[in-house]
DNA sequence: CTTAGTCTTGACCATACGGTCAGGAAACGA
DNA sequence: TCGTTTCCTGACCGTATGGTCAAGACTAAG
């Protein structure tokens, strides 16, 4: 193989290729700081030591702060959405709500600390993104409130306020990521296992479907 | 009556009913402001200012910014393990579950600053009250771990894992504290009414009670 | 009234933090 | 090769914060 060929990945240019890598590793790292320390408890210092690099070039890369944060929760806030593709093409509740659970705590477990980012926002009055709740989430929870209703009405499940039951969901399933380390401590100082996440997962199922009605 | 009289109220002294007082107020600013604005986040300054206080009368009181916080999250931890009086009292789970999530959805309304503050501190890994979550919040959810088992082992319920159920409750049940500007934003702005909150908790008792094959 | 103990508070201090900047190094295009 | 743009970073700055202190005001008991 000859040693001066390019590197198989896509790369622009060096440039953006070095733009790109540190946005990540800075956003990374944010990520974790933003967690465990909340955004007032998180330093610029403490971000730069964790991706590797002197503060100044944090600066360079986001000018403040309050933008690297901004980022941080609008990445997040994606992620958060598109975990909910199983609602729409799902034929009925069982696949719909039961894939959704699935998909929300196969997120807890793969962005525990994005999950807590955004929890700590919220809690704190959403002072970053108070217009994607009053806007994007606001649609988005209509729209699927409105498949919810319509399985309600077309008999597929009992009778529940699906605002209700969505909220449910988010609660129960973001808890496994926000308290993780009570539930950790609990667990014997362990984190949980594959089996004993597949557990919690197929306990939140069996718990949500039976009490919606199916199964 | 005499101008003179004693005031109603038992008092050993003005002394110790300035200092009860005072401590009072600053206990009740400052978990609203470390809920709302996190530990890092928070100010001594802010919290004396919502007091009604100079700030150095503040560390008269309490010594250090992490005494006031570690008597804040003490005080909610205490309010947490009372709720669940109707565990050990109930005869069967739709008593003693029903009564549980009742009890800790009027939290959830009645507390909702504690709330926030116990979430943080447990997001940010519990560094102020982790001796407390390995021993007494342990024992205490091994207590109802047990209580549940008893339950399902006698048929009165379906046999779900007891300690996901208790995490479950945890959730949902918090989560109306917790994510309330949240809940609130998709309100149209406003709090819940007393008629949505008690909907809510219909809502999760229905569902839960179902979901555990009761009713 | 006197004295001792408790409470109050403005002024102050050392530190840590977010952010700036100038100047050098590296990559790029011609 | 050379000029231009992008990237990098140690040193620096103004501010805000947690915490201290000394001096005074108030309460209580003898």
């Amino acid at each position: 193989m000859n040693p001066n060929a390019q590197v198989s990945r896509i790369s622009k240019g060096k440039r953006t290729e070095i733009r790109r890598e540190n946005e990540r590793v800075i956003l990374d790292a944010a990520e974790k700081v933003f967690a465990e320390a909340g955004y007032g408890g998180a330093t610029m210092q403490l971000i730069a030591d964790m991706a590797g690099l002197p503060k100044a070039n944090l600066h360079y890369y986001f000018p403040t702060k309050e933008a690297l944060y901004r980022q941080v929760v609008r990445n997040i806030f994606e992620i958060w959405l598109h975990a909910a593709d199983t609602f729409d093409e799902a034929p009925g509740p069982v696949e719909g709500i039961g894939g959704y659970i699935e998909a929300k705590m196969a997120i807890s477990r793969r962005h525990p600390f994005g999950s807590k980012v955004w929890a700590s926002e919220v809690m704190h009055g959403a002072p970053v993104i108070q217009d994607y709740l009053e806007t994007t989430l606001r649609e988005w929870t209509a729209g699927r409130m409105a498949v919810i209703q319509r399985w309600v009405d077309e008999g597929k499940m009992a009778p529940v306020d699906p605002r209700h039951l969505l909220y449910m969901l988010w609660a129960m399933t973001q808890h496994y990521a926000d308290f993780g380390h009570q539930i950790e401590t609990l667990n014997g100082g362990r984190p949980l296992s594959d089996a004993q996440w597949r557990e919690a997962t197929e306990t939140v199922k069996a718990v949500i479907l039976r009490g919606i009605g199916v199964v």
